[in-house]
DNA sequence: CAGTGACA
DNA sequence: AGTC
């Protein structure tokens, strides 16, 4: 018997979703400890922080990056910078093992030779959300866009080239890399609430690292 | 309650 | 990337 009907490999596995999406199931998993070290390592130079949106309100993900570049949203609108905000000096650099990841998991989904210069660093409490939006503050659309999910499960929404398309849920659970680029780089996504629970490695929270080409 | 569009 |  399998231990269980949706990893009957025991190990990662590749759920391909479109010609250019793809659910890599529990790709982070086993290096997960030592990213989770690295991300903290980033998080204690570039604190995790609020932010607000162009239209004066308040996002409810907690965001910070890491990188060449960290994407930063104020009442001046969504963009890249070089430097935090906050700080006043350059973003912390990407460590290695989290680009590494990154990089394998593209290649893996067909994405061979992306060279991510931002990782975006999302913190989502029980409750937290992302709304419907696309990626669309990079410079050159044709990198995929790789995401990875840590801690608490969350239900990811995958829309279509307009926001009104119809969406489909995917449960993103600890360790999933979720890559999307090529024809569906431009799909709308979003988070829905994320609901209560505890995480063994980072209890009541959900981790997300988005990995972008941003220039 | 999910989906959609208007407005910011 | 939010709220109504």
């Amino acid at each position: 018997m399998s231990d269980s009907l949706f990893a009957p490999s025991g190990g990662p596995w590749i759920e391909r979703l479109s010609a250019g999406a793809a659910l890599l199931h529990g790709r982070a998993c086993a290096n997960d400890v030592r990213l989770l070290a690295e991300v903290e390592a980033v998080l204690e130079q570039a604190p995790l922080r609020g932010m607000e949106t162009p239209g004066g309100q308040s996002m409810s993900v907690a965001t910070s990056s890491c990188g060449d570049w960290g994407w930063v949203s104020d009442r001046r609108g969504y963009r890249y910078a070089a430097a935090d905000p906050v700080s006043g000096h350059p973003w912390p650099a990407m460590p290695d093992a989290l680009r590494d990841l990154a990089r394998g998991a593209a290649a893996e989904a067909g994405f061979a030779g992306f060279d991510p210069d931002a990782c975006l660093i999302n913190c989502y409490l029980p409750g937290a959300r992302m709304g419907l939006h696309q990626d669309k503050d990079e410079r050159d659309f044709s990198a995929p866009i790789v995401s990875v999910s840590l801690g608490l499960p969350a239900a990811f929404l995958l829309g279509g080239l307009r926001r009104a398309d119809k969406t489909f849920r995917i449960l993103l659970r600890h360790g999933d890399v979720l890559v999307w680029g090529g024809p569906d780089r431009m799909r709308y996504h979003g988070v829905r609430p994320v609901q209560p629970g505890s995480h063994p490695l980072l209890g009541a929270r959900r981790i997300n690292l988005t990995f972008r080409k941003a220039r």
